[in-house]
DNA sequence: TTGTTAATTAACCTTTTGGTGTAATATACG
DNA sequence: CGTATATTACACCAAAAGGTTAATTAACAA
């Protein structure tokens, strides 16, 4: 995955990392913090390399304390991602705006077309 | 990719198919209007894989018109995505702030700390 | 030194992704 | 009918993703 952006895109497509992004955007955790609600689902190196994906798509960032690396959230690429959107967000709710009266006059109109 | 977020960041992953919904979010297009720009690049099936996963995601549908596909945006898969974000926002932003004091500090301070 | 804890690396496997080329399908047009 | 156009389906392939086990590194503690 070449660009930034669809570096964090990919990073994001993954329920265990998001759920990691959420416990570290309520502060610091190592990385057997971050492992241990997964560890009945998959092993500690998948969690590591989970952690590194995040890494590379700089979307957190590893200190070190002894033996711990006390992982934290970085939110400048999400907040990249989130500005992707929002710049095509006006376009979008137009889009939602016609699906809603699409729907609209399909609920409401003459019975036809579902295929 | 099993959950529908999943789904929607993994089809945003891609710098294709986020120029192929860009180029739908100025309005309805046709299956080879959406591939010229990218015939360059790849070949037709290509660019019908990339529409289905699309499809998949649900961030477009596709009516029929004779033989053309028109394509049209659907944001709402996109609308959830953002919310997730929004959802850790704040958190987000304290980090980006916490960072900020952060370098501002190292920048302005007193000398230590360089590692 | 020996052992323990935290985390990573390496080698490997399977599934998914993203592409290809070559048909096949569907619809309009003479 | 026969042909052109638009799009998809199929069979295949290489590379990346996501997981495993086993071994390794790093820091501390006895």
């Amino acid at each position: 995955m070449r660009d930034p952006l669809s570096r964090t895109f990919a990073a994001l497509a993954d329920p265990t990392r998001r759920a990691m992004l959420a416990r570290l955007s309520e502060g610091e955790a190592n990385v057997s913090d971050l492992a241990e609600p997964f560890l009945k689902d998959m092993t500690l190196p998948a969690v590591t390399k989970h952690l590194k994906v995040l890494e590379n798509a700089g979307l957190i960032t590893k200190g070190r304390k002894a033996q711990w690396r006390p992982c934290q959230l970085n939110g400048e690429p999400l907040r990249e991602a989130v500005d992707w959107m929002e710049q095509h967000r006006i376009a979008w709710e137009a889009q939602l705006d016609r699906l809603g009266a699409y729907l609209k006059a399909k609920t409401k109109g003459t019975r036809h077309g579902r295929k």
